[in-house]
DNA sequence: TAATTGAATGAATAATCATTCATTTTATGT
DNA sequence: ACATAAAATGAATGATTATTCATTCAATTA
Protein backbone atom coordinates (compact mmCIF):
# COMPACT_ATOMS: atom_id res chain seq x y z
CA UNK A 1 0.00 0.00 0.00
CA UNK A 2 2.59 2.85 0.74
CA UNK A 3 4.60 1.26 -2.05
CA UNK A 4 1.64 2.01 -4.59
CA UNK A 5 0.66 5.27 -2.82
CA UNK A 6 4.70 6.31 -3.29
CA UNK A 7 4.44 5.46 -6.75
CA UNK A 8 1.31 6.86 -7.79
CA UNK A 9 2.37 10.20 -5.50
CA UNK A 10 5.48 10.36 -7.93
CA UNK A 11 3.66 9.60 -11.17
CA UNK A 12 1.70 12.06 -10.18
CA UNK A 13 3.98 14.77 -9.24
CA UNK A 14 5.87 14.20 -12.78
CA UNK A 15 2.34 15.05 -14.61
CA UNK A 16 1.70 17.96 -12.48
CA UNK A 17 5.39 18.82 -13.43
CA UNK A 18 4.95 18.44 -17.34
CA UNK A 19 1.77 20.28 -17.16
CA UNK A 20 3.45 23.03 -15.77
CA UNK A 21 6.46 22.87 -18.10
CA UNK A 22 3.74 22.99 -20.67
CA UNK A 23 2.12 26.31 -19.36
CA UNK A 24 5.21 27.50 -18.36
CA UNK A 25 6.28 27.31 -22.46
CA UNK A 26 2.33 28.33 -23.62
CA UNK A 27 3.28 31.81 -21.22
CA UNK A 28 6.65 32.48 -23.56
CA UNK A 29 5.02 32.10 -26.63
CA UNK A 30 2.15 33.78 -25.82
CA UNK A 31 4.78 36.78 -24.73
CA UNK A 32 7.17 36.02 -28.09
CA UNK A 33 4.54 35.53 -30.97
CA UNK A 34 1.16 36.47 -29.49
CA UNK A 35 -1.50 34.76 -28.42
CA UNK A 36 -3.36 34.61 -31.73
CA UNK A 37 -0.47 33.23 -33.69
CA UNK A 38 0.64 31.14 -30.75
CA UNK A 39 0.20 26.92 -32.03
CA UNK A 40 0.63 23.87 -30.33
CA UNK A 41 3.61 23.00 -31.94
CA UNK A 42 5.36 26.18 -30.97
CA UNK A 43 4.67 24.96 -27.35
CA UNK A 44 5.37 21.76 -27.74
CA UNK A 45 8.43 23.23 -29.79
CA UNK A 46 9.48 25.65 -26.74
CA UNK A 47 9.39 22.74 -24.44
CA UNK A 48 11.07 20.74 -26.22
CA UNK A 49 8.57 17.86 -26.44
CA UNK A 50 7.00 16.57 -29.49
CA UNK A 51 3.50 17.40 -31.33
CA UNK A 52 0.88 15.35 -29.55
CA UNK A 53 2.33 16.54 -26.05
CA UNK A 54 -0.55 19.08 -25.61
CA UNK A 55 -3.52 16.83 -26.35
CA UNK A 56 -1.95 14.58 -24.08
CA UNK A 57 -1.98 16.31 -20.90
CA UNK A 58 -4.05 18.69 -21.83
CA UNK A 59 -6.99 17.19 -23.78
CA UNK A 60 -7.14 20.80 -26.48
CA UNK A 61 -5.88 23.71 -27.05
CA UNK A 62 -8.82 26.05 -25.20
CA UNK A 63 -8.32 23.96 -21.92
CA UNK A 64 -4.33 24.51 -22.29
CA UNK A 65 -5.35 28.15 -22.88
CA UNK A 66 -8.05 28.36 -19.72
CA UNK A 67 -4.78 26.82 -17.75
CA UNK A 68 -2.54 28.95 -18.38
CA UNK A 69 -4.47 32.16 -17.33
CA UNK A 70 -5.49 30.19 -14.02
CA UNK A 71 -2.08 29.59 -13.45
CA UNK A 72 -1.02 33.15 -13.34
CA UNK A 73 -4.14 33.89 -11.91
CA UNK A 74 -3.96 31.58 -8.94
CA UNK A 75 0.41 32.66 -8.94
CA UNK A 76 -0.85 36.44 -8.43
CA UNK A 77 -3.66 35.41 -6.05
CA UNK A 78 -0.80 33.46 -3.88
CA UNK A 79 1.53 36.56 -3.87
CA UNK A 80 -0.89 38.67 -2.85
CA UNK A 81 -2.10 36.48 0.13
CA UNK A 82 1.21 36.14 1.26
CA UNK A 83 2.07 39.86 1.39
CA UNK A 84 -1.47 40.91 2.59
CA UNK A 85 -1.33 38.87 5.87
CA UNK A 86 2.23 39.66 6.25
CA UNK A 87 1.98 43.21 6.75
CA UNK A 88 -2.11 43.71 7.26
CA UNK A 89 -1.45 44.74 10.82
CA UNK A 90 -0.33 47.88 9.89
CA UNK A 91 -2.82 49.24 6.48
CA UNK A 92 -0.75 51.94 5.42
CA UNK A 93 2.55 49.45 5.70
CA UNK A 94 -0.19 46.51 3.72
CA UNK A 95 -1.22 49.02 0.63
CA UNK A 96 2.39 49.90 0.20
CA UNK A 97 3.80 46.58 0.01
CA UNK A 98 1.32 45.15 -2.19
CA UNK A 99 1.62 47.68 -4.74
CA UNK A 100 5.25 46.37 -4.59
CA UNK A 101 4.60 43.10 -5.08
CA UNK A 102 2.70 44.23 -7.93
CA UNK A 103 5.68 45.97 -9.76
CA UNK A 104 7.94 42.99 -8.43
CA UNK A 105 10.34 41.45 -11.20
CA UNK A 106 8.34 38.09 -10.61
CA UNK A 107 4.77 39.64 -11.07
CA UNK A 108 5.50 42.84 -13.27
CA UNK A 109 7.48 40.91 -16.21
CA UNK A 110 7.33 41.70 -19.48
CA UNK A 111 5.68 37.73 -20.26
CA UNK A 112 2.92 37.22 -17.62
CA UNK A 113 1.92 40.79 -18.63
CA UNK A 114 1.50 39.88 -22.29
CA UNK A 115 0.00 36.81 -20.84
CA UNK A 116 -2.84 39.01 -18.67
CA UNK A 117 -3.43 41.23 -21.72
CA UNK A 118 -3.82 38.55 -23.95
CA UNK A 119 -6.54 37.27 -22.03
CA UNK A 120 -7.79 40.34 -21.08
CA UNK A 121 -8.60 41.33 -24.44
CA UNK A 122 -10.91 38.13 -24.90
CA UNK A 123 -13.00 38.34 -21.82
CA UNK A 124 -15.90 39.51 -24.09
CA UNK A 125 -15.23 36.82 -25.95
CA UNK A 126 -14.79 34.11 -23.52
CA UNK A 127 -17.07 33.63 -20.22
CA UNK A 128 -14.52 31.39 -18.57
CA UNK A 129 -11.89 34.27 -18.70
CA UNK A 130 -14.53 37.01 -18.00
CA UNK A 131 -15.34 35.64 -14.86
CA UNK A 132 -11.88 34.57 -13.38
CA UNK A 133 -10.72 37.96 -14.16
CA UNK A 134 -13.16 39.82 -12.97
CA UNK A 135 -13.18 38.01 -9.88
CA UNK A 136 -9.59 38.87 -9.39
CA UNK A 137 -10.51 42.72 -9.60
CA UNK A 138 -12.78 41.96 -7.41
CA UNK A 139 -11.08 40.56 -4.65
CA UNK A 140 -8.10 42.83 -5.51
CA UNK A 141 -10.72 46.19 -4.57
CA UNK A 142 -12.31 44.40 -1.67
CA UNK A 143 -8.82 44.45 -0.11
CA UNK A 144 -7.92 47.82 -1.27
CA UNK A 145 -11.54 48.82 0.10
CA UNK A 146 -10.48 47.84 3.49
CA UNK A 147 -6.74 49.16 4.01
CA UNK A 148 -7.79 52.57 2.52
CA UNK A 149 -10.98 52.60 5.14
CA UNK A 150 -8.58 51.51 8.16
CA UNK A 151 -5.95 54.51 6.64
CA UNK A 152 -8.71 56.98 6.85
CA UNK A 153 -10.13 56.10 9.56
CA UNK A 154 -6.91 56.03 11.52
CA UNK A 155 -5.66 60.04 10.72
CA UNK A 156 -8.73 62.32 9.73
CA UNK A 157 -8.60 62.16 5.83
CA UNK A 158 -12.24 63.92 6.07
CA UNK A 159 -12.66 64.04 2.10
CA UNK A 160 -10.86 60.84 1.10
CA UNK A 161 -13.76 58.06 0.24
CA UNK A 162 -12.14 54.66 0.81
CA UNK A 163 -14.05 52.54 -2.33
CA UNK A 164 -12.58 55.74 -4.97
CA UNK A 165 -9.59 55.64 -3.50
CA UNK A 166 -9.42 51.24 -3.95
CA UNK A 167 -10.45 51.92 -7.69
CA UNK A 168 -7.60 54.82 -8.29
CA UNK A 169 -4.86 52.38 -6.80
CA UNK A 170 -6.46 49.35 -8.09
CA UNK A 171 -6.57 51.04 -11.99
CA UNK A 172 -3.13 52.58 -11.24
CA UNK A 173 -1.31 49.69 -11.29
CA UNK A 174 -2.99 48.02 -14.04
CA UNK A 175 -2.14 51.37 -15.66
CA UNK A 176 1.02 51.19 -14.62
CA UNK A 177 1.25 47.53 -16.20
CA UNK A 178 0.26 48.43 -19.49
CA UNK A 179 2.75 51.11 -19.47
CA UNK A 180 5.62 48.28 -18.10
CA UNK A 181 4.41 46.45 -21.25
CA UNK A 182 3.97 48.85 -24.10
CA UNK A 183 6.70 51.60 -23.45
CA UNK A 184 9.47 49.66 -21.44
CA UNK A 185 12.05 51.95 -22.98
CA UNK A 186 10.51 54.96 -21.01
CA UNK A 187 8.60 52.90 -18.63
CA UNK A 188 9.98 50.47 -15.59
CA UNK A 189 9.50 49.40 -12.50
CA UNK A 190 10.95 51.43 -10.92
CA UNK A 191 9.72 54.40 -12.47
CA UNK A 192 6.18 52.88 -12.11
CA UNK A 193 6.98 52.54 -8.34
CA UNK A 194 7.98 56.31 -7.77
CA UNK A 195 4.47 57.09 -9.33
CA UNK A 196 2.31 55.15 -7.19
CA UNK A 197 4.29 56.58 -4.68
CA UNK A 198 3.67 60.12 -5.29
CA UNK A 199 0.21 59.46 -5.20
CA UNK A 200 0.01 57.81 -2.09
CA UNK A 201 1.87 60.54 -0.77
CA UNK A 202 -0.69 63.16 -2.56
CA UNK A 203 -4.12 61.14 -0.70
CA UNK A 204 -2.59 60.08 2.65
CA UNK A 205 0.38 62.19 3.69
CA UNK A 206 0.32 61.75 7.08
CA UNK A 207 1.11 58.12 6.69
CA UNK A 208 3.64 58.13 2.90
CA UNK A 209 5.75 61.48 3.86
CA UNK A 210 8.64 59.78 5.15
CA UNK A 211 9.77 56.52 3.04
CA UNK A 212 9.75 53.82 5.64
CA UNK A 213 13.45 52.68 5.65
CA UNK A 214 14.44 50.76 2.23
CA UNK B 1 -10.57 66.87 -66.39
CA UNK B 2 -12.93 68.25 -63.88
CA UNK B 3 -15.98 64.85 -64.97
CA UNK B 4 -12.85 62.53 -64.79
CA UNK B 5 -11.16 64.30 -61.65
CA UNK B 6 -14.69 64.15 -59.81
CA UNK B 7 -14.99 60.49 -60.61
CA UNK B 8 -11.86 59.25 -59.33
CA UNK B 9 -12.68 61.27 -56.19
CA UNK B 10 -16.42 59.46 -55.91
CA UNK B 11 -14.38 56.15 -56.38
CA UNK B 12 -12.03 57.02 -54.18
CA UNK B 13 -14.50 57.69 -51.82
CA UNK B 14 -16.44 54.90 -52.28
CA UNK B 15 -13.01 52.70 -51.60
CA UNK B 16 -12.79 54.16 -48.24
CA UNK B 17 -15.74 53.76 -47.34
CA UNK B 18 -16.00 50.34 -48.41
CA UNK B 19 -12.65 50.32 -46.21
CA UNK B 20 -14.01 51.50 -43.49
CA UNK B 21 -16.89 49.27 -43.64
CA UNK B 22 -14.39 46.17 -43.31
CA UNK B 23 -12.61 47.73 -40.78
CA UNK B 24 -15.72 48.62 -38.66
CA UNK B 25 -16.64 44.69 -39.14
CA UNK B 26 -13.45 43.30 -37.59
CA UNK B 27 -13.47 45.93 -34.29
CA UNK B 28 -16.88 44.04 -34.25
CA UNK B 29 -15.56 40.67 -34.65
CA UNK B 30 -12.47 41.32 -32.22
CA UNK B 31 -14.59 42.30 -29.50
CA UNK B 32 -17.48 39.54 -30.24
CA UNK B 33 -15.03 36.84 -30.83
CA UNK B 34 -11.35 38.05 -29.69
CA UNK B 35 -8.23 38.71 -31.69
CA UNK B 36 -7.38 35.09 -31.62
CA UNK B 37 -10.54 33.47 -33.20
CA UNK B 38 -11.20 36.22 -35.84
CA UNK B 39 -10.99 34.86 -39.13
CA UNK B 40 -11.45 36.87 -42.58
CA UNK B 41 -14.71 34.96 -43.37
CA UNK B 42 -16.02 36.73 -39.81
CA UNK B 43 -15.23 39.79 -41.30
CA UNK B 44 -16.82 39.21 -44.49
CA UNK B 45 -20.17 37.99 -43.16
CA UNK B 46 -20.42 41.04 -40.14
CA UNK B 47 -20.21 43.74 -43.32
CA UNK B 48 -22.70 41.61 -45.73
CA UNK B 49 -20.14 41.09 -47.86
CA UNK B 50 -18.36 37.81 -49.78
CA UNK B 51 -15.68 35.44 -49.06
CA UNK B 52 -12.55 37.34 -50.78
CA UNK B 53 -13.43 40.94 -49.91
CA UNK B 54 -10.49 41.66 -47.51
CA UNK B 55 -8.00 40.54 -49.65
CA UNK B 56 -9.28 42.53 -52.28
CA UNK B 57 -9.29 45.83 -50.42
CA UNK B 58 -6.50 45.29 -47.85
CA UNK B 59 -4.46 42.62 -49.89
CA UNK B 60 -3.72 40.54 -46.34
CA UNK B 61 -5.42 39.71 -43.43
CA UNK B 62 -2.13 41.45 -41.32
CA UNK B 63 -2.54 44.38 -43.43
CA UNK B 64 -6.12 44.70 -42.51
CA UNK B 65 -5.46 44.03 -38.52
CA UNK B 66 -2.84 46.98 -38.86
CA UNK B 67 -5.43 48.98 -40.39
CA UNK B 68 -7.72 48.33 -37.78
CA UNK B 69 -5.11 49.36 -34.63
CA UNK B 70 -4.63 52.43 -37.16
CA UNK B 71 -7.96 53.47 -37.41
CA UNK B 72 -8.95 52.82 -33.61
CA UNK B 73 -5.56 54.89 -33.11
CA UNK B 74 -5.70 58.12 -35.30
CA UNK B 75 -9.70 57.85 -34.48
CA UNK B 76 -8.58 58.79 -30.41
CA UNK B 77 -5.68 60.81 -31.58
CA UNK B 78 -8.52 63.45 -33.40
CA UNK B 79 -10.27 63.62 -30.50
CA UNK B 80 -7.80 64.27 -27.84
CA UNK B 81 -6.27 66.87 -30.38
CA UNK B 82 -9.41 68.46 -30.81
CA UNK B 83 -10.23 68.41 -27.01
CA UNK B 84 -6.63 69.73 -26.41
CA UNK B 85 -6.88 72.89 -28.43
CA UNK B 86 -10.64 73.44 -27.55
CA UNK B 87 -9.48 73.81 -23.74
CA UNK B 88 -6.29 74.20 -23.69
CA UNK B 89 -5.70 77.57 -22.46
CA UNK B 90 -7.12 76.50 -18.75
CA UNK B 91 -4.67 74.00 -18.06
CA UNK B 92 -7.18 72.69 -15.32
CA UNK B 93 -10.08 72.37 -17.19
CA UNK B 94 -8.03 71.05 -19.94
CA UNK B 95 -6.81 67.91 -17.86
CA UNK B 96 -10.40 67.29 -16.79
CA UNK B 97 -11.52 67.76 -20.42
CA UNK B 98 -8.92 65.06 -21.90
CA UNK B 99 -9.93 62.71 -18.76
CA UNK B 100 -13.82 63.33 -19.62
CA UNK B 101 -12.80 62.22 -23.57
CA UNK B 102 -11.23 59.01 -22.58
CA UNK B 103 -14.12 57.77 -20.51
CA UNK B 104 -16.67 59.10 -23.20
CA UNK B 105 -18.67 56.24 -24.64
CA UNK B 106 -17.65 56.96 -28.38
CA UNK B 107 -14.16 56.21 -26.97
CA UNK B 108 -14.06 54.33 -24.05
CA UNK B 109 -16.73 51.59 -25.52
CA UNK B 110 -16.34 47.28 -24.74
CA UNK B 111 -16.20 47.17 -28.35
CA UNK B 112 -12.83 49.29 -29.42
CA UNK B 113 -11.54 48.67 -25.76
CA UNK B 114 -11.41 45.32 -26.90
CA UNK B 115 -9.09 46.15 -29.65
CA UNK B 116 -7.01 47.80 -27.57
CA UNK B 117 -6.41 45.21 -25.28
CA UNK B 118 -5.86 42.82 -28.34
CA UNK B 119 -3.05 44.51 -30.16
CA UNK B 120 -1.83 46.26 -26.58
CA UNK B 121 -1.40 42.15 -25.58
CA UNK B 122 0.64 41.83 -29.17
CA UNK B 123 3.36 44.46 -28.84
CA UNK B 124 5.73 42.17 -28.04
CA UNK B 125 5.25 39.53 -30.83
CA UNK B 126 4.32 42.62 -33.53
CA UNK B 127 6.88 45.52 -34.08
CA UNK B 128 4.26 47.78 -35.44
CA UNK B 129 1.69 47.35 -33.27
CA UNK B 130 4.46 48.48 -30.33
CA UNK B 131 5.26 51.74 -32.44
CA UNK B 132 2.27 52.71 -32.73
CA UNK B 133 1.36 51.82 -28.92
CA UNK B 134 4.09 53.02 -27.58
CA UNK B 135 4.19 56.74 -29.71
CA UNK B 136 0.43 57.48 -28.24
CA UNK B 137 1.70 56.76 -25.06
CA UNK B 138 4.43 59.34 -25.17
CA UNK B 139 2.34 61.88 -27.14
CA UNK B 140 -0.53 61.18 -24.17
CA UNK B 141 2.39 61.51 -21.18
CA UNK B 142 4.14 64.37 -23.02
CA UNK B 143 0.48 66.58 -23.18
CA UNK B 144 -0.16 65.86 -19.37
CA UNK B 145 3.64 66.80 -18.42
CA UNK B 146 2.93 70.20 -19.59
CA UNK B 147 -0.96 70.60 -18.12
CA UNK B 148 0.60 69.01 -14.92
CA UNK B 149 3.68 71.21 -14.73
CA UNK B 150 1.35 74.74 -15.64
CA UNK B 151 -1.04 73.81 -13.00
CA UNK B 152 1.63 73.37 -10.29
CA UNK B 153 3.48 76.60 -11.45
CA UNK B 154 0.00 78.27 -11.34
CA UNK B 155 -0.81 77.32 -7.78
CA UNK B 156 2.19 76.37 -4.95
CA UNK B 157 1.65 72.44 -5.02
CA UNK B 158 5.48 72.69 -3.93
CA UNK B 159 5.99 68.75 -3.65
CA UNK B 160 4.09 67.56 -7.29
CA UNK B 161 6.58 66.70 -9.35
CA UNK B 162 4.38 66.54 -13.34
CA UNK B 163 5.88 64.00 -14.75
CA UNK B 164 4.73 61.61 -11.71
CA UNK B 165 1.56 63.12 -11.98
CA UNK B 166 0.90 62.59 -15.65
CA UNK B 167 2.18 59.22 -15.89
CA UNK B 168 -0.48 58.70 -12.72
CA UNK B 169 -3.44 60.06 -14.54
CA UNK B 170 -2.28 58.41 -18.36
CA UNK B 171 -1.94 55.03 -15.93
CA UNK B 172 -4.86 55.85 -14.33
CA UNK B 173 -7.31 56.21 -17.30
CA UNK B 174 -5.97 53.06 -18.86
CA UNK B 175 -6.28 51.00 -16.05
CA UNK B 176 -9.76 52.43 -15.66
CA UNK B 177 -10.61 51.17 -18.97
CA UNK B 178 -9.57 47.53 -17.83
CA UNK B 179 -12.23 47.49 -15.41
CA UNK B 180 -14.59 48.90 -17.58
CA UNK B 181 -14.20 45.84 -19.67
CA UNK B 182 -13.69 43.16 -17.31
CA UNK B 183 -16.16 44.16 -15.09
CA UNK B 184 -18.77 46.40 -16.50
CA UNK B 185 -21.31 45.33 -14.04
CA UNK B 186 -19.47 46.83 -11.10
CA UNK B 187 -17.53 49.55 -13.12
CA UNK B 188 -18.79 51.92 -15.56
CA UNK B 189 -17.95 55.39 -17.03
CA UNK B 190 -19.62 57.28 -14.37
CA UNK B 191 -17.79 55.57 -11.45
CA UNK B 192 -14.56 55.83 -13.20
CA UNK B 193 -14.95 59.51 -14.24
CA UNK B 194 -15.62 59.65 -10.10
CA UNK B 195 -12.50 57.90 -9.82
CA UNK B 196 -10.18 60.09 -11.58
CA UNK B 197 -12.06 63.17 -10.23
CA UNK B 198 -11.20 61.83 -6.96
CA UNK B 199 -7.60 61.95 -7.53
CA UNK B 200 -7.18 65.55 -9.57
CA UNK B 201 -8.96 67.01 -6.21
CA UNK B 202 -6.61 65.03 -3.86
CA UNK B 203 -3.17 66.19 -5.84
CA UNK B 204 -4.64 69.21 -6.65
CA UNK B 205 -7.49 71.03 -4.62
CA UNK B 206 -7.30 74.45 -5.55
CA UNK B 207 -8.28 73.92 -9.08
CA UNK B 208 -10.48 71.02 -8.53
CA UNK B 209 -12.61 70.71 -5.24
CA UNK B 210 -15.20 73.33 -6.69
CA UNK B 211 -16.87 71.16 -9.45
CA UNK B 212 -17.00 73.49 -12.73
CA UNK B 213 -20.74 73.57 -13.76
CA UNK B 214 -21.99 71.01 -15.53
C1' DT C 1 -27.50 52.39 -75.70
C1' DA C 2 -23.19 49.93 -76.04
C1' DA C 3 -18.59 49.53 -74.49
C1' DT C 4 -15.48 49.73 -70.92
C1' DT C 5 -13.68 49.49 -66.52
C1' DG C 6 -13.53 48.68 -61.77
C1' DA C 7 -15.82 46.25 -57.88
C1' DA C 8 -17.52 42.18 -55.94
C1' DT C 9 -18.41 37.37 -55.81
C1' DG C 10 -17.72 32.68 -54.25
C1' DA C 11 -15.88 28.35 -55.55
C1' DA C 12 -11.36 26.30 -55.70
C1' DT C 13 -6.73 26.03 -53.79
C1' DA C 14 -3.06 25.71 -50.74
C1' DA C 15 -1.51 26.26 -46.03
C1' DT C 16 -1.83 25.82 -41.53
C1' DC C 17 -3.01 23.62 -37.50
C1' DA C 18 -5.50 20.83 -33.76
C1' DT C 19 -6.23 16.30 -32.87
C1' DT C 20 -5.69 11.26 -33.17
C1' DC C 21 -3.42 6.98 -32.69
C1' DA C 22 -0.31 3.13 -33.71
C1' DT C 23 4.23 2.63 -32.18
C1' DT C 24 8.27 3.34 -29.26
C1' DT C 25 10.45 4.58 -25.05
C1' DT C 26 10.77 4.84 -20.17
C1' DA C 27 9.75 3.82 -15.56
C1' DT C 28 7.79 0.78 -12.01
C1' DG C 29 6.92 -3.44 -9.45
C1' DT C 30 7.86 -8.44 -8.95
C1' DA D 1 16.10 -9.29 -15.39
C1' DC D 2 11.32 -9.46 -16.86
C1' DA D 3 6.72 -8.02 -17.32
C1' DT D 4 3.62 -4.43 -17.09
C1' DA D 5 1.88 0.00 -17.48
C1' DA D 6 2.36 4.70 -18.22
C1' DA D 7 4.38 8.45 -20.93
C1' DA D 8 5.86 10.23 -25.06
C1' DT D 9 6.46 10.29 -29.93
C1' DG D 10 5.54 11.90 -34.58
C1' DA D 11 3.36 10.70 -38.80
C1' DA D 12 -1.28 10.79 -40.55
C1' DT D 13 -5.85 12.91 -40.57
C1' DG D 14 -9.35 16.07 -40.97
C1' DA D 15 -10.91 20.60 -40.15
C1' DT D 16 -10.25 25.29 -40.60
C1' DT D 17 -8.84 29.23 -42.94
C1' DA D 18 -6.15 32.75 -45.83
C1' DT D 19 -5.64 33.59 -50.42
C1' DT D 20 -6.42 33.31 -55.41
C1' DC D 21 -8.84 33.93 -59.56
C1' DA D 22 -12.18 33.11 -63.23
C1' DT D 23 -16.57 34.95 -63.57
C1' DT D 24 -20.47 38.11 -62.68
C1' DC D 25 -22.31 42.57 -61.66
C1' DA D 26 -22.66 47.62 -61.73
C1' DA D 27 -21.36 52.01 -62.73
C1' DT D 28 -19.35 55.31 -65.82
C1' DT D 29 -18.34 57.23 -70.34
C1' DA D 30 -18.66 57.97 -75.19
Amino acid sequence: MVAVSATVGRRALAKEQRRQQLIDATIKCIAKKGLSSTTLADVAKEAGLSQGIVNLHFDSKDNLLYETLRYVSEDYDKQFMETYERTSADPAACLLALIKMDLQPSICDAKKLAVWFAFWSEVKAVPTYQKLCAARERKYDDVLVDLASRIIDDSGYEDADASLVAKALGSLTDGLWLSCLVDPKSFNRQVALNTVKSYLRGIFPDHYLREPTA
